[in-house]
DNA sequence: GTATCTGCAAAACATTTGCAATTCT
DNA sequence: AGAATTGCAAATGTTTTGCAGATAC
């Protein structure tokens, strides 16, 4: 994962302080890179931290999110998922095997209507079906 | 909202018994088409429907997404909302006053590149950013 | 030594479930 | 009467909050 350089550096660039805990979490973010829930980075971290609390889990996803370092994924009205990758994309989750891919988006295959008038910050695009595996 | 014929009629066709709470909540949905959440629905039929409860609405809204006749959208993580529009739009929401906007959209704007494995079912497009009233 | 960060316990919400009462035909 | 629908109360699950102790600079 050399795309984000050391962690510790990365995270003290944007104005978060490295911490054990906060560089656990985005390493396990840019590891993975499998759109996790809270529950799920808690789970997987719990072993290697012991100490580790869900509620510094959510502390530092929001950090990570109000400094624009994380996304964070609705496709599922039950779960919210997060993703170390802010670049343009979009996400398709099997509704067999629940995995989520993410797929490029150019600009121009966005061409969207009449919205001259709104100064558009974010932009998420969630598609449903059944993956090549499953099929 | 001649769109939907009469609602007791409309429902009746997909395959629902058009009961007094259902039509209510089918009607609060056409006639507003303000994306409301169940917690809203509830709020403002309440006073019409005294013995109304959040559970029938829970019931209610579940039944017309499984039948096809309402979206769920999950622009925002901590709000699970609906819309009786199921033709194929986007959606924007405002970040400062937080009303939502429907964008049409035709299927040469969403021009998706190598998914073509992928067998779509559903598809969200969601915006936020500041609307013209808000700028 | 002072700020910040962490994590426990409790609170706050949203949603689901079990079941009994009601309604409809 | 029989089947479906409704709604209460309780359970579940997720996220937030308050605060005390730990950690970092």
């Amino acid at each position: 994962m050399e795309k984000f350089g050391k962690v510790d550096e990365y995270l003290s660039v944007r104005g978060i302080k490295p911490s054990y805990q906060r560089i656990k979490v985005f390493d396990y973010l840019i590891r993975y890179r499998n759109h996790p829930t809270v529950d799920t980075i808690y789970k997987e971290l719990v072993g290697e931290i012991p100490t580790l609390s869900k509620t510094t889990v959510y502390n530092t996803l929001k950090l990570f999110h109000d400094k624009g370092i994380v996304l964070v994924i609705n496709i599922e009205d039950n779960e919210t998922r997060f993703d170390a990758d802010v670049s343009n994309h979009g996400h398709f989750k099997c509704i067999k095997c629940g995995e989520i891919y993410d797929f490029r988006l150019e600009a121009e295959n966005l061409n969207l209507p009449d919205l001259s008038d709104f100064k558009i910050d974010e932009q998420h695009i969630y598609l449903k079906g059944t993956c090549p595996k499953c099929e």
